[in-house]
DNA sequence: ATTATCTATAGATCTATAGATAATGC
DNA sequence: ATTATCTATAGATCTATAGATAATGC
């Protein structure tokens, strides 16, 4: 829920400039940019169409209000490899532990963000570019300790690429489909909501399990 | 490539209403149906607008002609779980290969799809009724043979969900993002090609290791 | 003759703005 | 006065069809 500034001192609930931001961000993550029109906001919210225009121009500038800064953040958040001390499995519980934890706190984002980022290559350009050269040394730090411990024989041999690949798949996919196995297995909403408490030790564990030789 | 019928006896290579669907199959999948108008389909296959709907009639017969076949064929086979014979390590071996198998011969629609299913509670459902009471059967088969693993101490303990979720996240997130990694990752084509040929055996090793005790 | 292609256009949206009116804050 | 809200409308699309013309198959 956003809420803009306090301007409501008595009872009466969300601004209209609220209710416009919450139907637009709603239905901008339920059906895409394009497919959400200025008129369906305005009729979701419950005002005219010319309104939505009066608060925010254009539909570009609403859509920058509603999910800019959210984007922007969780992109830069999920880009974050920081493992920390400690040995190679301590250091690797922490980096998907963390990621886990960014995903889950922007699902209803996730599938939005993988469409931009597949559909619109100069954005995932642009994210790459101002994130510098942080995720590149972190990366290059990571495949040597991999390398180290598959020479140790601790672990199997493995890609960071393919390994990064699977954390990143276990812990992005269940979200992005959310809905579809809510339905196929037949849950609640907060079943489904244990299950996603659960699951980052789930996904931990697979993993590492994974790893040995 | 759509290649309706043989009637280009000289070399006049593929006759419009094959480079509309063309057009149309690429622009479809790559932004999606409502993003995606007869103007541009048009544009891309270098005819008028009006030829489209001479073809096709409406956008609807249109998209159902392009991709219709295709997207309720992959959803069958997406369900088949026809394990075999074998101990449980055969059996999920053969149950995770001919997923992935699935998956990336359709690895062209698995964003669109993800979109249309998420989206789209009836689409779902149709599916469901339509697969019948096998997949039911064979799912709960399988949760049989699952528990029995587990008592026996041979795998770890894990719900049935969690392994499927692990399953398919993990055979369906990196064709789902293709564009995302090929990018990250800094792979040509090819590279990444030979990668999904891996990948297969990659997947799994993670997972069967992953459920040893 | 039949089939393929084009031009033109009707009727629905959609975004954005102008201008009128209602509500609110001093 | 200022801010919030509405009505009306311009100008872009977009889908779909009608009707004209060009190409093709007998």
């Amino acid at each position: 829920m956003i809420r803009k500034k306090e301007e409501n001192t008595q009872e009466s609930g969300p601004s209209m400039e609220e209710k416009i931001l919450a139907a637009a961000e709603r239905l901008f993550l339920e059906n895409g940019y394009e497919a959400t029109s200025t008129t369906q906001i305005a009729r979701e919210a419950g005002c005219n169409q010319a309104l939505v225009h009066y608060y925010f121009r254009t539909k570009e500038k609403l859509f920058d209000a509603v999910l800019g800064g959210r984007i922007r953040q969780a992109l830069r958040d999920f880009m974050i490899t920081d493992a920390g001390d400690g040995n190679f499995r301590q250091k690797l519980t922490r980096v998907i532990e963390f990621h886990y934890d960014v995903v889950r706190k922007n699902s209803d984002m996730v599938l939005f963000l993988m469409n931009s980022l597949t559909r619109n290559p100069s954005m995932l350009e642009s994210i790459i570019a101002d994130a510098g050269e942080k995720p590149r040394q972190a990366l290059k730090k990571f495949r040597n300790d991999l390398q180290v411990e598959i020479e140790m024989g601790r672990i199997r041999p493995i890609s960071l690429n393919e390994l990064m690949l699977n954390v990143v798949s276990l812990n992005v996919f269940p979200f992005a489909v959310r809905p579809v196995f809510t339905k196929v297995f037949d849950m609640g909403d907060d079943e489904t909501e244990a299950m996603f408490d659960e699951r980052k030790k789930e996904i931990v564990k697979t993993i590492l399990q994974g790893l040995r030789p």
